[in-house]
RNA sequence: GCCGGGGUGGCGAAAUCGGUAGACGCAAGGGACUUAAAAUCCCUUGGGGGGCAACCCCCGUGCAGGUUCGAGUCCUGCCCUCGGCACCA
């Protein structure tokens, strides 16, 4: 009996991890490399608590499939980095009373101990953080040609104010009017001058392009809903005094049902448009509906409907008549043209508020449904001319009659809004603007780059809306670059969100300070070959994402507008049917599981929890199961070695078979990030090579190269102990025969009225005629025929025979 | 309300094109080894019924229908659940 060591998953993976740092074995030659393949994984944000298993989860998933490309032949580069400016760590700083700038350090130091101890396949030559002025110096330097293009602008808006933030956040970042990182705080509606990409107007080519991205359907669907196209007209509604009041709407087939007009409160056509009999209401309404907050403006709910008459009209395009505006709150300024005709008979909203104030309602297409029928699917009635025609065609009829008078356009309108990047805090890049009474805001040269975040100790927010920045006068007052007259710095940071739309292009070119990106490298190495992360990115840190590569397009930066081709989602790991969160007390911290199993027990444990794509529930009940697998492979492989060199014995035909079929699964299988059913089947085929009592390095070699992704130090361990000197890593992933992964003989099923009856072994591809032969000699099948004619026989070959009696 | 996932044993899950439902793993029960336990190995394990036995029969993939020789898979109508959006005109 050979004598087997002990496996110690913790001395095996130190003894790689410092031998892949030593080697730099992680690390391809960025310049000249064969077959380059850019691996990217969404980068954390470096949290107190440091990395939880949601992370590992995603990144041992893109780690595998590093691997497996690299096994596959490709140069690899799978760098890694740190998110480590924004609110959530400057929150953080502030709560244990720490500065940002001395807390991020050490919990990026935390982040790196782990990451190197899951054993991922990082080049960290290339590591980068978001809060090095290496790296912001060139997020500014985005924002001013964002700027010089006259895609980053100025202007007063409502935007959401988060009382606890104590800043403005991003509507994306609002949910259902509470703040995202507040769960229980109501984001207020507050006026401020804000900075703002223009985003909106590549709502077009953002749409158009998630066509043909290589992306998730689960991705490309929530960008689409949230792009939110719209497809309708701008109709012009007439007053009597001339003023003209434009409303977009997706159903001009029901214009002639429209029987009154409703703007938003902040209408700037409210004032002319108030009788003087109405003012006194007016006015009152406009100012209740500006102190309300965003959340109890919006939200439907069971709130009724308010409004108030201006005591005005204007005339109907389509019928002539003289129809009442109001106003009220259910019609939102930030949407279309912040006005709508109100058709009540056919649209929710309407008919609720008409109702309430008894207005009139008329049904103007005939669906057979009760009122309001919001159905497509009828016929215009009480529409003069277009009466009879069904409502899908009315639609563009009468947008072309009304064009025909100047009053009306088709329009395309998008739910997706301008980004708003100023936050009013200390913990990000300053927007690199001067501020002149004489220039207005100018950009600052880019020779002064980085606007350097100054180190100050009191960077706590307060309720004024004017960043801790302003207060710091030495930072804050500065000439102006173009005029030399005193000017005043620009005291917003820039939204994190910012700073991680552009970290794939830094990375391959991070040892560059004259240039962000080195043109070379960057057409080498991207567009991003593979992306892999979450879907609660899928709005936020991918669109922006996007739109950033496609203005860097646009301005001659890069070649490319779409920085990922390829994008897939993980799922999530949840904890007790909950989302892990530090609120809810159930965050994993993967430590102690890797302590006390091993890395890369711990990594194929969380891929063999479900689908990768799925996520799952975390329970740690069956890590046992991968554990005992990977020790069986551990014996296996050392009893292999043990044999002497010369006992190169074939192996048995049928563990050839299951070998080429373990091979052909597992490279599909990995290749999908189908990792789950990948490990069942290297299960399956080392329990029947233990079954048969095979022991050869033929059986056991293939094994480990597939293992590899998965178990990278234990594959590497093995691979060295079977005499091999150099990475496992540097080998090349094996290959099958597809003519030796089938059986030459298969058992067919033979059913009778579609029940199995029985099973028949033939060789592959024989006759139907053959089968039924063998098959009408089976007892059991004999038995449920019994005597009866056979009226039809299916036949589906290798497979089964169905007899209809 | 709208747009996506999902619903299969005690549990996590498999099932390529409509062709043997439950692979793989956990847990559980029984056995071997052991002074004992752990570890390891072997056997059993969807539910119900029958047989001394090799085995045999019936039922079973959220619910109700349908298409088909045959449905977890396709169609129609529901229910539940998770995620996203939501007074978006």
């Amino acid at each position: 009996m050979t004598q087997v060591p002990n496996y110690d998953p913790a001395a095996v993976e130190a003894k790689w991890q410092e031998r892949w740092a030593r080697e730099h074995g992680n690390e391809p030659d960025l310049d000249r490399p064969d077959r380059p393949f850019y691996n990217l994984m969404m980068f954390p944000y470096p949290s107190a608590e440091g990395l939880h298993v949601g992370n590992m989860f995603a990144f041992t998933g893109a780690d595998i499939y590093g691997r497996f490309k690299r096994l596959s032949g490709h140069d690899v580069f799978e760098p890694i980095g740190f998110d480590a400016f924004g609110i959530h760590s400057e929150n953080y700083a502030l709560s244990v009373g720490t500065h940002p700038g001395k807390l991020i350090p050490q919990n990026i130091e935390t982040f790196r101990r782990q990451l190197r101890r899951f054993g991922g396949m990082f080049d960290w030559r290339h590591e980068l953080s978001t809060t090095d002025p290496r790296y912001y110096k060139w997020t500014q330097w985005i924002f001013l040609q964002l700027f010089k293009a006259g895609l980053a602008f100025r202007k007063k808006a409502a935007v959401n104010w988060c009382p606890k933030d104590m800043s403005v956040v991003a509507n994306e970042q609002v949910i259902n009017g509470y703040c995202e990182r507040h769960p229980d705080t109501k984001v207020e509606l507050r006026y401020l001058e804000q900075w703002f990409f223009a985003i909106s107007k590549y709502a077009e080519r953002l749409l158009k392009n998630l066509d043909w991205l290589d992306w998730s359907d689960s991705t490309r669907a929530l960008q689409r809903n949230w792009i939110g196209r719209s497809e309708g007209a701008e109709l012009v509604f007439e007053t009597p005094a001339g003023l003209k009041i434009t409303v977009f709407t997706t159903r001009p087939d029901t214009v002639f049902g429209a029987t009154y007009m409703v703007l938003a409160p902040e209408h700037a056509l409210v004032d002319p448009l108030t009788a003087e009999e109405q003012r006194r209401a007016v006015s009152a309404y406009r100012r209740d509906a500006q102190r309300m907050d965003v959340v109890s403006r919006r939200v439907a709910g069971e709130k009724s409907k308010t409004g108030v008459f201006l005591g005005s009209y204007a005339r109907n395009p389509a019928t002539g008549e003289a129809i009442p505006i109001w106003i009220a709150d259910y019609v939102l300024m930030e949407y279309g043209t912040g006005a709508i005709m109100a058709v009540p008979a056919h649209d929710k909203r309407d008919f609720e508020f008409a109702t309430q104030f008894g207005l009139p309602i008329r049904e103007v297409v005939r669906t057979g449904e009760p009122l309001p029928s919001v159905s497509e699917d009828g016929a215009l009635v009480n529409s003069g001319p277009f009466d009879g025609m069904p409502s899908r065609e009315a639609g563009p009829r009468i947008v072309a009659s009304l064009k025909a008078k100047g009053l009306a356009t088709p329009q395309v309108q998008y739910r997706l809004h301008d980004w708003c990047i100023s936050r009013q805090r200390f913990w990000g890049p300053p927007i690199p603007i001067i501020h002149c009474d004489h220039c207005g805001p100018v950009g600052v040269p880019e020779k002064d780059l980085p606007v350097e975040l100054p180190f100050i100790e009191d960077f706590r927010p307060d309720a004024s809306g004017v960043s801790p920045l302003a207060r710091h006068k030495e930072w804050y007052f500065v000439k102006c670059p173009r005029c030399g007259e005193q000017g005043r710095r620009e005291t917003d940071v820039s939204d994190t969100f910012l700073d991680s739309a552009w970290y794939y292009l830094r990375y391959p070119s991070t040892e560059f300070d004259d240039r962000p990106w080195d043109p070379t490298r960057t057409k080498t190495w991207l567009p991003v070959t593979s992306y892999i992360g979450g879907n609660e990115h899928a709005v936020l840190h991918l669109l922006y994402s996007r739109f950033i590569t496609m203005v860097l397009q646009e301005l001659g930066h890069v070649a490319f507008e779409e920085p990922f081709p390829k994008f897939r989602a993980h799922g999530l790991i949840i904890k007790d049917g909950a989302k892990m969160s530090k609120s809810r007390g159930n965050v994993v911290i993967p430590d102690a599981y890797i302590q006390k199993w091993g890395a890369d027990t711990f990594r194929m444990y969380l891929m063999f929890l479900g689908p990768f794509h799925e996520g799952g529930d975390f329970r740690d009940e069956g890590i046992t199961g991968i554990r005992r697998f990977l020790d069986k492979v551990w014996t296996l492989a050392h009893e292999a070695a043990a044999l002497t060199a010369g006992a190169r014995s074939g192996l048995p035909a049928g563990v050839e078979r299951k070998l080429h079929q373990t091979i052909k699964k597992v490279t599909a299988d990995t290749e999908s990030l189908d990792y789950n059913t990948a490990i069942a089947a290297m299960m399956e085929y080392l329990n029947l090579v233990r079954d048969e009592g095979v022991s050869s390095r033929q059986a056991i070699e293939p094994l480990l190269l597939m293992l590899a992704p998965y178990a990278p130090h234990l594959a590497e361990e093995l691979w060295s102990v079977l005499g091999h000197g150099q990475s496992i890593f540097c080998e090349r992933w094996p290959a099958f025969d597809e003519r030796l992964a089938v059986a030459g003989e298969v058992e067919v099923v033979v059913q009778v009225n579609g029940k199995v009856r029985g099973r028949v072994s033939v060789n592959r591809g024989a006759s139907e005629a053959e089968v039924l032969a063998r098959a009408m000699q089976d007892e059991s099948v004999k038995k449920f025929v019994n005597g009866n004619p056979v009226r039809k026989t299916i036949y589906v070959p290798d497979r089964v025979l169905n007899l209809v009696v």
